[in-house]
DNA sequence: TACCTTCTTGACCAGTAGTCAACAAATGGC
DNA sequence: GCCATTTGTTGACTACTGGTCAAGAAGGTA
């Protein structure tokens, strides 16, 4: 019961445990990284803790804490670590046509989706009310806009374009989450209905705000009556 | 420091607080659920805390705990508070007709989101990994998509429609809040936007699963080239 | 060897979620 | 009016966990 601070002297020997070596900051920052990605998959991760990631390292929990001052840091530091992979993906392609582009990162999207769906699901849904997760959310979703935007081929993007293109982006990302519980449609047909998607909606975007309303094309209210 | 337990007859005054009167249970339920959706209106939902809502109550932290088991059940019942209040709004215009409906629902949300941005923002993505919240999001989205089913009138969904639905309906959510932030285009453009979006997109959902891969109507690729 | 810098430790502390035995306000006979 | 039972309520207590810090070990350098 008596556990007074030992000022001096009691220290136990080495202890090598598997990864309680010492390694240069960096080194170490990008293992504690790399281990908390890893228990991202498992875990969500606003739950990931510094103890867990320290005995997983091998190393005491006040080296996690001196690398990362809170636990949020730790946390956002996963976060940005996992979204980076997926803006890697979705950016590849840079040849081809900006429709064909398109469809292509949204097979990336699909694709990424599939392998990771419960760890996706945790840093879309799981972010949290943590101001640094969320600044991680805004840069990936940031981040994809940018894509879009490299793929159109225009310098920066009209108002109205990009509220439509970060909705559109919401809308794949809820699709295929949803999409990926049960499979109820053929993969292909679910990528060709938000390639379709992108490509009808655009246009329109692009009239708001630039003082027309809505003025291409058909739209027949009565499509939306099922009874008709 | 030697605070023993005081196993019997130390117990000071009745020291009424503001709500510290004896209540039956479901009116006291139904008071700290209050008092924690009054909260959530400054703090995110996921950081009201037993205590905070015992003391705005005028009760013991004790009580909180009586009703609800954990803090998660707390933040879950204020949640779902919450979230009720959105479906109730969302659900009125029972006459009109299906494009009418939606577009008075579109309306009805974006108000929603100009009362309480901060607040939307935080349950909308400040829900974390918690399985109960994450029931209270699916059971608030599947309630909008029953909105709208009921405003098409038919009695089921075709599971490519409901796919698009609820991809729709993320559309809106994230094109609202990140409007809402700057205002960049005028309101009744936004509305429109994602009014004519619904009208385009479920003609070619409903062809999703269907066997038919996207049939109706023009879809030029060029549109989606602003180097065009 | 002595010295300095940098990485690492583990005892400790503080705040908070959750427990529980006891208490008190109503309620219901008698 | 009085006693017994039920039920809402309390607050001291415990357990756990995020975070601190003084001290030490490992490696480099002269």
């Amino acid at each position: 019961m008596v556990l007074l601070n030992p000022p001096a002297g009691t220290r136990q020997g080495p202890d090598r445990r598997a990864g309680g070596r010492r390694l240069d900051a960096d080194a170490r920052r990008d293992q504690l990284t790399r281990i908390g990605v890893e228990l991202a998959r498992r875990v969500p991760p606003d739950q990931i803790s510094a103890d867990e990631v320290a005995r997983a390292a091998g190393v005491s929990k006040g080296l996690v804490f001196h690398y990362f001052p809170t636990t949020r840091d730790l946390q956002v530091a996963v976060l940005r670590s996992s979204t980076a992979e997926l803006l890697a993906r979705l950016g590849t392609d840079h040849a081809a046509a900006p429709s064909d582009r398109l469809l292509t990162g949204i097979n990336a999207f699909v694709a990424y989706i599939e392998e990771h769906p419960a760890g996706y699901l945790a840093t879309a849904r799981g972010i949290g009310s943590d101001p640094g997760s969320m600044e991680v959310f805004e840069e990936t979703r940031a981040g994809v806009v940018d894509i879009m935007r490299r793929a159109l081929g225009t310098p920066e993007l009209p108002a109205g374009l990009r509220i439509a293109i970060r909705g559109w982006i919401a809308m794949v990302e809820e699709s295929v989450l949803h999409w990926v519980e049960d499979h109820p449609v053929p993969r292909d047909q679910l990528v060709a209905f938000l390639h379709r998607a992108a490509l009808d909606l655009m246009p329109q975007a692009m009239a708001m705000g630039a003082g027309t309303l809505v003025p291409t094309g058909p739209a027949d209210p009565a499509v939306f009556d099922l009874r008709s």
